[in-house]
DNA sequence: GTTGGTGCAAAATGTTTGCACGGGG
DNA sequence: CCCCGTGCAAACATTTTGCACCAAC
């Protein structure tokens, strides 16, 4: 499971350094965690690391499709593993709480923007905005994510 | 057609400004358009107004009802006028390209999403991100926004 | 005349970049 | 030993905030 990657990155022409080893595992381990979560949690581990490589990394290990983004708010974007994207998000503008559902659910959009336009939809990055079913519509001036 | 929304705002307790007219003008004018596009737009008109006079405005047309956002790549968001944002983003990753396409798209959805869950979809909030037709799978490195 | 709105400057937030050094291969 | 990747600092881009002054009502 920790030498499958390691190879990835050779082939490629990458190093594979402690960084790239802690990014990775910090995403794995956190899920939905924003570069500064990310770099926090590899802090912990090794100090001396810097914002700007976890930046570096993590768009690294986006091009290599190890992880995705998604934004679920005005502020930082989040990441995940790819392999655990299998999801889209809703996000309610209520509350804020995030949610994860089985892409069945926007499978009918997917299928009617390729058959129609030739669109493909890329479903991993797809947050939906609304209002979950617990939060009343027009909450003036809630906490919510945009 | 100019006088409508001033009772409006007045209603509110809000002041009916020369800033906020010409923010509302330039946002019918441009479509799509950045904060900063907006300001440029309004400063042809009025030299002195300062972008975070924009940035307020905007604010308050949103929670008026009047204009949304949307993000349709990585940096600013973009405003247009809620009376004709009656469509969903398509933005292509290989070109850039954005397209509005109608809400039946995704109409499948959000009735999904209401049935099954409660919760309503923002629809004139939704992107949907992905690869356009003319756009062949992994042109590598483009110059898309995400 | 009140008080909310504006301009300005500064701070806050999030991300990128140039550069010299050090470690991976 | 080569040169990619890193830390650091500074630049950048976008948005927010504090405050004194001005103008809408």
């Amino acid at each position: 499971m920790t030498g499958t990657w390691h190879e990835e990155l050779r082939a490629r022409g990458y190093r594979v350094t402690p960084q790239r080893q802690l990014v990775l595992e910090a995403v794995t381990h956190l899920g939905h965690a924003t570069p500064e979560d990310i770099c926090g949690q590899v802090q912990e581990t090794a100090r001396g690391v810097n914002i700007s490589t976890v930046y570096r990394t993590l768009e690294l290990l986006e091009e290599l499709g190890m992880v995705t983004h998604t934004h679920l708010g005005h502020g930082a974007p989040t990441y995940h593993l790819a392999s655990k994207a299998d999801h889209v998000h809703l996000v309610c503008r209520g509350c804020g709480q995030v949610t994860e559902v089985h892409p069945e659910f926007v499978a009918g959009m997917v299928t009617k923007l390729r058959d129609e336009l030739g669109f493909e939809t890329d479903v991993q990055h797809l947050t939906v905005f609304g209002r979950c079913h617990d939060c009343p519509p027009e909450s003036r001036k809630s906490a919510a994510a945009q």
